[in-house]
DNA sequence: CGCAGAATTGATACATCTCAAGCTGGGTGG
DNA sequence: CCACCCAGCTTGAGATGTATCAATTCTGCG
């Protein structure tokens, strides 16, 4: 496994750009301390693979930058996103020896990694990072609960509609934007990708965007780049309610 | 709002049928005293709605006994079950006001319910809650993304074996059963719940029940009552790898 | 330049939905 | 005690959305 020096000895977590978001957000100082003894950074290139599911794992981490997915695989090879990681998710679970999903870095990826067996007891005795995990674990079993009506009851148009509107809040709110009701940002998935987290054919995914793009819900520079005119109208296409604005 | 005398003044948490696998299972003596001043019981009818979505929440809780359903429904009226709650299965988000789903007793239900506000200050005090707590809401959001691979890519008899498969499983380990490989249970949903659950129509969950029983993979009695005379065809049907026995 | 991965587009097949007609079994009132 | 009723369920025929198979077209890069 490459590793760039510049990023795998330690920082200090103070200025870490997801220190206030992630696992640690509630620590004070003291307690980044004792991270801080059990941590390293690790990186990824695009396309390689985290973990693979089955595998053991010794540690759990963060997400410091760059984007990772979560994947299940049938045995005779369709598969579905259940996940997408993004700066300040965790990744692992305390308390389980093997992984249940396959990670892979979508792009170049740098994780903050903690050692399994020191964080866990590290949560016997911190109340504060078993309390922000929980709290992120409930936030990401309301997201999972979402994504099942996409999947089980939207419609392919909705399904891509739903992607972007998702894509362009999380981007909203990282990259503030003016709330002018224009969105640009760039896709973070290939097609199939796409295909593979709402449950479609990347041919239908390519369909979908091609009919939004006519329809103009959206506008595309290029595969990736996308313009959002008007944000209500793509909700309305996704088939949510319009109203509760974007940086709910 | 109509409750049981017999049910409704609290018992002794020791004798509950629950307490090993709840969110009080961690808790030792002094703890369940704590949890029985702020406890009490409530009862609801099959069929009846126990919290709709967006309600204020002022308690969280434990199902004691019965089945409820977590429910999301579109503006259009499409609706996708994203969770089935089972005795010991915890109810309701510490740290949020409002539900985000239906919850509806499917049948008649018995709920140990705490006040919430106490709960939340109990659970910054006896980390046995919290711990009790993020644990099961890691096996949920597992289960909840076991079930994303469902909607998005199985076939509808592949999800109605799947829905079978797990039902028989959480059957047989409630029920211990002998394990000579036949399983008996009854379906406690009916045809239109299971096809929110599976994100299909209802026509097309008894089609495919009726298909599963002229191959074989099933027996019925009535509409409710099922016989799978062999767990591992039914796991073949389901698509899942056949190994990794029933009790796992 | 030209290749390779990614994406688009087209034609057709098929699984599931939709609409519609009956069936079944348990409960109720005459 | 029977006739009726109704929710839940089954089955059928046809419509439709998405998958599949196949042929091009982009786009970035060595």
């Amino acid at each position: 496994m490459l590793q760039d020096e510049t990023l795998t000895h330690n920082h200090h977590c103070g200025e870490c750009p997801i220190r206030h978001k992630a696992v640690c957000a509630r620590c004070d100082t003291d307690e980044l301390v004792q991270l801080e003894e059990i941590k390293y950074y690790r990186t990824f290139e695009a396309g390689q693979t985290v973990i693979w599911s089955g595998d053991k794992m010794d540690f759990v981490g963060s997400v410091v930058s760059g984007i990772a997915t979560l994947t299940q695989t049938m045995e005779d090879g369709r598969t579905q996103m259940v996940g997408l990681l993004l700066p300040s998710d965790f990744v692992g679970r305390p308390g389980r020896e093997g992984s249940a999903y396959d990670v892979v870095a979508t792009t170049d990826l740098v994780m903050c990694c903690f050692r399994k067996k020191p964080f866990e007891q590290m949560m016997e005795g911190t109340p504060h990072v078993a309390q922000r995990l929980l709290e992120m674990t409930l936030d990401e079993l309301d997201a999972a609960r979402e994504w099942m009506l996409v999947l089980g009851r939207k419609t392919a148009r909705e399904k891509i509609a739903s992607l972007l509107s998702i894509i362009a809040r999380r981007d909203a709110s990282l990259n503030l934007r003016p709330a002018n009701g224009e969105l640009v940002f760039d896709l973070p998935l290939t097609r199939e990708a796409m295909a593979d987290y709402l449950g479609l054919t990347l041919e239908t995914v390519s369909r979908q965007i091609s009919a939004l793009k006519r329809d103009g819900v959206i506008h595309l520079e290029g595969k990736r780049h996308v313009t959002v005119p008007d944000y209500n109208r793509l909700m309305e296409e996704a088939g949510d309610d319009a109203d509760g604005g974007i940086f709910a």
